[in-house]
Formats: C-alpha cells, sequence, structure tokens
DNA sequence: TTGTATGCGTTATCAA
DNA sequence: TTGATAACGCATACAA
C-alpha cells in the first residue's frame, strides 16, 4: 500500500511500463482502448510520476529557479512581492515548479547557478534585472541556459546579447504619461515633476513620460523649472514638493510612492497653513489633495489613498512564464509536433510564440485621499470591553 | 568534457565509486590519504552529486515547501516578507533548497502539499500559521510528514495534537510590554492601547501586554477607558487616536503600524489646530509626536519615523530551519554517531536538540518623526536638469 | 579499508 | 500498437 509506480501499475494492469509511460508522455502512440484503461487505473490507484526520477532520464527537472533579493525598502519592493506571487502561480499552473535562493552579490548569484544547475539541475532562471553587459545574462548565455528578465537591459544598443535575450517590462514613460492625463481631466496645467536622484534609466523614463505629456498638452514651455529631483525617500518627497509649490505647481506626478507620500504630506501641511494664514493661495487646485500621483501602487498607497501608477506585475510574471515554458518546450525549433488533440481533429496550428521582449503598459489608480479629519464615521472606534482572558 | 559523475570520477582516480562516495557521505570510513587524494580531485574536476539520483536512492529531497499567500496587505505582509528571504537564506546554508508553491485555500494547500510530496518527494514544510484544529497540521501529522509552523496554535489546551507540533512565534504582548516602558521612560503616563477589531487572539495578546505594563508601573486604573479599538486601517487608526486623545490620552501603542500611521496622522492634525487655537491642550505629552507606537517595524514606519515593535522575523526563520533540519536528521532518534571530527579528538556531545516550540521577544525600534515642516535639508531638492536623451 | 552487485522509478531504443 | 532491455547517477548491503 505505498505508493504506486509504474512497475506495480503495470503488473496489475497486466501491461507493460512503457505502455502507461506512453500513455502519459505519448497518448497518440496508445490504441484508445487500453488507453482510457490505463488513465482509469492511474486515476483510480493516484498514481504520479516521480520527478527524481524522470528527471534522471530526461535531464530536465521542472524547475525554476529565482533569487529573492533582501527586503530592502519594502515600500519598494511590494512590485517584486505580487511578481513573486504571481511567477509561482503561473509557473506551478504550466507544469513548473519555483526555487527561491539567497545570494550576497551577483557573482555569488552566478555561483549559485553554478550550483543549482549541477546538483538540481534546474531548467531556468528568472532574474529581476539586468544591465547590458550584466555578468549574470553572459553567463546563463554563454552556457545556453534559458532564463528571461523582469526589467529590460538598458541601452542595450551596441551589446547584442542583452538586446537578444527575452525580457519583460513596465514602460514607466507610458505610467507618468497616464498621470499627467489624468491630472489635465482633472483641470491642472502647472503639473510638476518628482523624480529621484540617482540617475539611472527607470527614473529618467518616468520623467519622460511627464515631459512627453505636457509637451503634447501644450503646455511644453509652462512647465519650466516643474522637473525637481530629490531623494527617494518620504523627507525627500516633502522638500520636493515644497520647492514645485512655490514654482506655482498645483499637483504633481511622482516616480515613487515614498516621494509621494512625503509630498502629500508637505502639502496637507502647507494647505493647513494657508487656511489659516490665507497666504499660500493657488495651492487648492481643482484636484484638491489628490493632486498628487505616486509609482508603483505600493500598500502604502491604498492606505493612504494616494492615487500611484499600478505595474501590472502579475501580467509581467505570467508573461515570463510564458517565454520561459516556450524555449523549454523547444522554442520554436523542434516544434510541435505534440499537439495531438484528444478526439482527433485537424492538428491546430502551433500558437503564435510569445514575444520575446514586451512592453507593459502600468495603468493609474485613481483615488481619493483619506479625510483624517472627520472623525466618529459609521464604523468609528469603540472602547473595548476590557481584556478576556484566553 | 560533460559533467564529472561519481563513475567518471573513479576510472578517472583508479578507486572505486563506493569509495568517492564515502568520501561524500561518511568521510572516516575512508584512509586519509586516499580521503585527500579524491577530496582534491573532486574539488579540481567541480563534481557535484546529482540531487535527483541522490533522491532516487534515499527518498530525501533536501527540498522544503512553503505556501506564498497572496499580497494581502503588504503593509502587514511586511513581516512574511522578511521572514521568507531569512528563510531562503537559512535552508541554502542548512543544504536545503525550498520550493514556493500557492493556493485558493487550506484544502488546496493540502492537495499541493500531497502533489509535492508524491512528485518532488518534498522533505518537510513550514506554514506560516495554524489553528488548534487545522486541517492542514493534522493531515501533515497523520501523514508524519515534517513541518514547522511561524505562529503559534492559539488555545491548543484540549488539542494535544497542536500542542505537540514544531511552532516558533513572537511573543507580542512582551512587544506591547515594551513599548509600554519605552513610553513611560520618556515620562508618559496616560498610555493608550489602539488594536484592532477583529477578537483573535494574536490582538487580545498584544492588548494584554500594554494592560499588564500599565499595572505593573501602578498605573491600572487611571488607564479604564483608554483601550481602544477601530478596524485595521489608517483611517480606523485616525478615529481611533481621536477617541483616545479625548479620553486623556497623551501616548499609544498600537497593534499595527496601518493604525499607527493613521494615529500619526490625526495627532498631527490635532497639534496643528491646538498651536493656533490653542485649545486641546494636553496634546503635546512629553515624547511629543514620538508618543506613537506601531507594531510591525514596517518600512512605512521606517521611512516616516514612526516608532514601532519589530519582530525578529529572521531568527524566527532560522529557528525554524534549525528545527526542521533536526526532526529531518533523524530528531534524537537516531542521533549523531556521524559526527566524526576531521581531525580526530573527543567525539563532541551531541549538540543540544533545538526548542521545539520558542517564542521569541521583540524590540522595539525608536523613531523620532520626520520634522516635515524643515526645508531645504543639506540634501534638498534641485531643479533637475533637462531630460537627456538616452 | 576498499570493491562488487543491485535497485531507486522513469524514459528511450529497438524488436516483435 | 506493444513489450523487453538498457541506462540515467547515486547509495546501500555485503563480500573481499
Amino acid at each position: 500500500m505505498s505508493r504506486p509506480t509504474l512497475a506495480s501499475l503495470a503488473s496489475e494492469l497486466v501491461v507493460s511500463r512503457q505502455t502507461i509511460s506512453n500513455v502519459l508522455n505519448a497518448p497518440h502512440k496508445v490504441k484508445p482502448a487500453t488507453r482510457a484503461r490505463v488513465q482509469a487505473a492511474i486515476a483510480a490507484a493516484g498514481y504520479r510520476p516521480s520527478a527524481a526520477a524522470r528527471q534522471l532520464r530526461t535531464q530536465r527537472s521542472m524547475n525554476l529557479g529565482m533569487r529573492l533579493l533582501p527586503a530592502t525598502d519594502g515600500i519598494n519592493g511590494a512590485v517584486l512581492d505580487r511578481f513573486l506571487h504571481a511567477l509561482t502561480e503561473a509557473a506551478q499552473s504550466a507544469g513548473y515548479r519555483l526555487t527561491l535562493f539567497c545570494a550576497d552579490s551577483d557573482g555569488d548569484e552566478i555561483r549559485q547557478y553554478e550550483e543549482l544547475l549541477d546538483v538540481a539541475g534546474l531548467d531556468g532562471f528568472i532574474l529581476t534585472s539586468s544591465t547590458p553587459d550584466d555578468a549574470r545574462t553572459l553567463w546563463l548565455q554563454e552556457r545556453g541556459t534559458p532564463f528571461a528578465v523582469f526589467g529590460r537591459p538598458w541601452d542595450a544598443a551596441g551589446h547584442p546579447a542583452a538586446a537578444a535575450h527575452p525580457w519583460v517590462d513596465v514602460d514607466g514613460a507610458a505610467g507618468t504619461t497616464a498621470a499627467v492625463e489624468m491630472l489635465l481631466a482633472q483641470g491642472h496645467s502647472r503639473i510638476g515633476f518628482l523624480g529621484w536622484f540617482t540617475g539611472d534609466p527607470v527614473g529618467a523614463d518616468r520623467r519622460r513620460g511627464w515631459e512627453r505629456a505636457m509637451a503634447t498638452a501644450g503646455y511644453g514651455e509652462d512647465v519650466r523649472g516643474l522637473g525637481v529631483e530629490a531623494q527617494d525617500t518620504v523627507a525627500g518627497g516633502a522638500s520636493g514638493a515644497a520647492l514645485l509649490v512655490s514654482r506655482g505647481a498645483t499637483a504633481m506626478v511622482c516616480s515613487s510612492d515614498s516621494l509621494a507620500l512625503g509630498a502629500m504630506e508637505k502639502l496637507r501641511e502647507l494647505r493647513a497653513g494657508s487656511s489659516v494664514s490665507g497666504q499660500a493661495a493657488g495651492l487648492n487646485g481643482p484636484g484638491g489633495l489628490s493632486a498628487v500621483v505616486g509609482f508603483d501602487n505600493t500598500p502604502v498607497a491604498a492606505a493612504l489613498g494616494l492615487s500611484s501608477v499600478a505595474q501590472p506585475a502579475e501580467e509581467a510574471a505570467r508573461h515570463i512564464i510564458r517565454v520561459l515554458a516556450y524555449e523549454l518546450a523547444g522554442g520554436g525549433s523542434l516544434a510541435a509536433t505534440d499537439a495531438v488533440g484528444v478526439d482527433a481533429g485537424a492538428a491546430p496550428a502551433a500558437p503564435a510564440p510569445p514575444e520575446r521582449q514586451l512592453l507593459l503598459a502600468p495603468h493609474v489608480v485613481e483615488r481619493i485621499p483619506l479625510p483624517l479629519a472627520a472623525t466618529g464615521s459609521s464604523q468609528g472606534p469603540t472602547a473595548a470591553p476590557s481584556m478576556q482572558p484566553r
């Protein structure tokens, strides 16, 4: 009454192991009658092929690897969170398992690849960022190991290798453009941009989307000096917002939720001041407090009622798995000769191969800021009964 | 020049496969000279045993499984983030790999266990919560599959099974007690508690810590009505804080960072009002704004300068792996007969088995709230140069 | 202390 | 269409 194996099932059914194996891996090679009989027995016995044995034979583990980065900001890493969950789910439903690992550095990550490849026989990897001359992608390509990256290799021109591997990314510029359009629709025109210091391409991309949208709307000139950079922190957001306001901005698009959070606080503060002293007019733009838009749609944004650009992390994850699975299944080279329908019918055309490089458009989640002033909502607080032991 | 195997190494070295296998798995059974020679060859060839082959033979995969919950709050799930990273790291350095999976429900989770056990041969699981009559833990115990839980099974009395399995948890009451002590040290005495509605044991535990600490400090009576509950949201925190202030609280300990965040906002708002109108006196307690303490030390808390109780998630993860590894290694039953030192010496006493059930004390991270009013810090914002293409 | 034989559960090759 | 045989890489019992 231990777990059934091919052998035990075979003797029970009085067929060869091979036949059962065929029913599983190449059903069309088995006479429908026997196939049905075997399938019934498989289901009845709850038989499941052993991955280890299968891997030993096929040299494929149906296992993908991904490095788990140390939880840095968290306010920032929220996107990776959703990505990881969706990735696990997508891998699972594609028949793959997901193995996590840690590494101290990119060099160490390569060492882990090597070990995981040799020891566990992983079939491929998912990376969560890369550069044009990334040692990791170079290593993987040289070795011929399938992989896909979440994040495009910026400035890949002149780096044929970087340009060639599969990646999925989110179009940051499209995100800030959409944010600007939302603010324009709300009646704003002096819309600022609040980015971070580091001159990385992601930040530049997001800024570009703002610039483009403002130019398209005909405000290209009005917006001089309304592009500002600060440290990517809440404090940075606050001081950046102060600067923008002093320059006449009535709304702003931020590169991150940290910045946006700081900006929102600062605006609230300025507004409180202005309502008393009457100065700092112009703060109350058409959108009121919602005139701040963040980026990444972090839980904090949701909690605070902060509008934010949402990355389609789930869709990115699903597509990454799609691409990887396609490559691992032969990727068009040894294409679908196996797609024989259960009930005959014309062989369906091989499904179109997934885009090897895909840019996904984010969308803006519009929110109304929390009215912190309002007390005693319907679900207001109550004095709790005294503590109950147990 | 393909990957070396036991056989290829053996013929190269003119020894039997068995000897090499012994060098790896039972070094003391091999003559030092040969052992050294073999080890050198192993290192030189970069030989690594295949996990699949090994698993086929030993029926152990050196693989642990954990369900990845859908990223719920994120403002709340931050603890699980750190836990997961530390878990991966600890598993890795204990020689285990970590496999992630998703499930729609606890029932589905059991189905996944079954599949992962049969197909991939996982050696054990990590759960991130459980109840006294949890179907999952019951199933695992019945099947004899090793597992450990992050989170204790509350009210396990009368549930011998729940009381028996390994778990690690954080002592929430100790956390709120520590928070109260910090506030007392700052000179506060009317310290309130702001918890969430749901009558779950975790919340009750945190409340108990506050109650206990206040009683110990001799403020047991002064604190009537200063225990309040609200929805576990920012808005809930704001209205809860308003209520507490109206009852004379000058400081408060919260059950979550969401609540604390709302409370902080509300305090800031009230204070702004009071400085103008002169009413609402008593708001400016000794600790000023820092008189709010959150729970979980979320990134948001760090970003905002909110004091918060930090769960030792990393330590919990490491201990979970320690317990699991101990069980998987024979757990005292077939204890250490294998611990022969490399250079002889007296056989060291078997290391003490890890606590099967461990309560970890959190600590308070004290922070100074962001002075949002201050502008133009040294790293202030700058007007960015116009966008650079590329 | 070292070597030999066998089997873990599967799939691939080939012959029937 | 089906079945017999070998091999994947390793560890274990046993013999030398």
